[in-house]
DNA sequence: GCAAAAGTGTTGTCTCTACACCCATGT
DNA sequence: ACATGGGTGTAGAGACAACACTTTTGC
């Protein structure tokens, strides 16, 4: 059976971050409009990842089947983080051209719904529909294809924010990790230096942040200690948080 | 010129908060179906405010343009907080048959970006295409047409949420408010209680937040003294915030 | 034995919480 | 004069920031 798409107005684009213990990456495919007569490159450039969505699939469905089809996993962690209609979106010329020279309505107006994701990258082995899928550093994204720059960095944006309040860094390691990989983590993100001492006493707070009697292999240095965190844990101790910071 | 609505499968829907110095109110409308033959009410229920948006419209404008035939107001707080595209959204009886009547295929999909917004209920007056559009106070909210008490649900969470990180509670009170107000306003929006003390000491380190030379007129015990909230002393003062409370 | 990262405590400052009484106004 | 909310300070507990040395491993 051939799903229906919804209809050619709605996309869902997929902002996937990836940390690899030094930076935080973004997955990004390349864009290479070829003249169809002289085969020549017109220009090539990078999108985000982002697709139709199916009739009878959730905004959620379509992006995890995205993420699904890049990476092959499954239960992702992902987050809406905002709609984008600007009329003027998709009307550059690169995009345009882009539009016509794969059969859709230059002049149609496409909302975008985007969600992030998050994933250590050493789980990942990539392929995309043939076309060309890559890692790049977050802090080199500069120039981005259609608005998916304004769509980044507002998913950089609500990642960081997010990183503050909610327990997500652990979406971005592997299930078994070391302290000094989660105070990267958090440094590399957020962009700023921590105090090692500090920022252990810190997590030490948190319960839900279980050690392992489980140590680091193969390095060469004093083993880290492993440890997990337990959403059972964090469900369980949660605090309702009234102190408002404004 | 007749302007032309973007297409049906994108709609624009906001949740309209007001305070009243007592509790948090938002804005519903009847939505009442009458049978065309009998003239008999078939069912009424409430909706929140929503609309269609224009071609050549942004999505924060439709939603600043709903709020402004609702109340004549203008550069009034908004805020985008969702996109809602269940497949299932729509697909109660009552809604179908609201679609049906009011000339819409009952069966297309539409996706809704939610907007909240914030102000002074002393502010408005009211009107809306001749429907009756009222003040509700949040917490009798309990069931609304369509998915909206998913997305009025999900306002309010957005509202606790932003609240507690950003200083957008004085967009919900009059230019000049006394502590009292804005502690009332913490204590009605996130459901706790504060004590009076620690809240004036807190404030007091908010350096934005300006004491004016002027007192309340016209209560029957001593007059507070008033103040004002000033965005630009908030920009020029706002840090950093580096300290996560995960 | 050396390089590399792991791991660990103390002190001063700031913020949080809990708590009770007098003051200025309108009626 | 009385009812009503406005306005104020202190003390103990917990969190934050700054800071340097020893330990364990691989090579």
């Amino acid at each position: 059976m051939v799903k229906k798409i919804l209809n050619n107005t709605i996309s869902v684009d997929c902002v996937i971050f990836g940390f690899d213990f030094e930076k935080l990456n973004v997955l990004l495919v390349d864009r290479v409009l070829v003249d169809e007569k002289s085969g020549k490159e017109l220009f090539t450039d990078l999108t985000l990842t982002g697709n139709h969505i199916f009739e009878d699939e959730s905004l959620e469905d379509a992006a995890a089947r995205i993420l699904f089809d890049l990476t092959g996993l499954e239960n992702i962690y992902l987050k809406q983080f905002g709609a984008f209609g600007d009329p003027e979106r998709l009307l550059k010329p690169n995009d345009q051209a882009w539009l016509k020279a794969s059969g859709r309505d230059p002049h149609s107006r496409i909302l975008s719904v985007g969600y992030y994701s998050l994933l250590a990258t050493e789980k990942v082995t990539l392929k995309w529909k043939g076309r060309n899928v890559k890692w790049y550093p977050v802090s080199e994204v500069s120039e981005l294809a259609f608005d998916h720059i304004d769509i980044f960095q507002s998913a950089l944006e609500a990642l960081r924010r997010e990183l503050l309040y909610e327990p997500i860094g652990f979406e971005l390691l592997p299930e078994k990790f070391t302290l000094s990989q989660l105070q990267k983590l958090y440094e590399v993100v957020l962009g700023v230096e921590l105090d090692k001492r500090n920022f252990r006493k810190k997590v030490s707070r948190m319960k839900y942040l279980i050690p392992l009697d489980e140590k680091q292999k193969g390095v060469a240095h004093k083993p880290a200690r492993l440890y997990m965190f337990s959403r059972e844990v964090y469900e369980r101790t949660r605090k309702e948080v009234f102190d408002f910071n404004i």
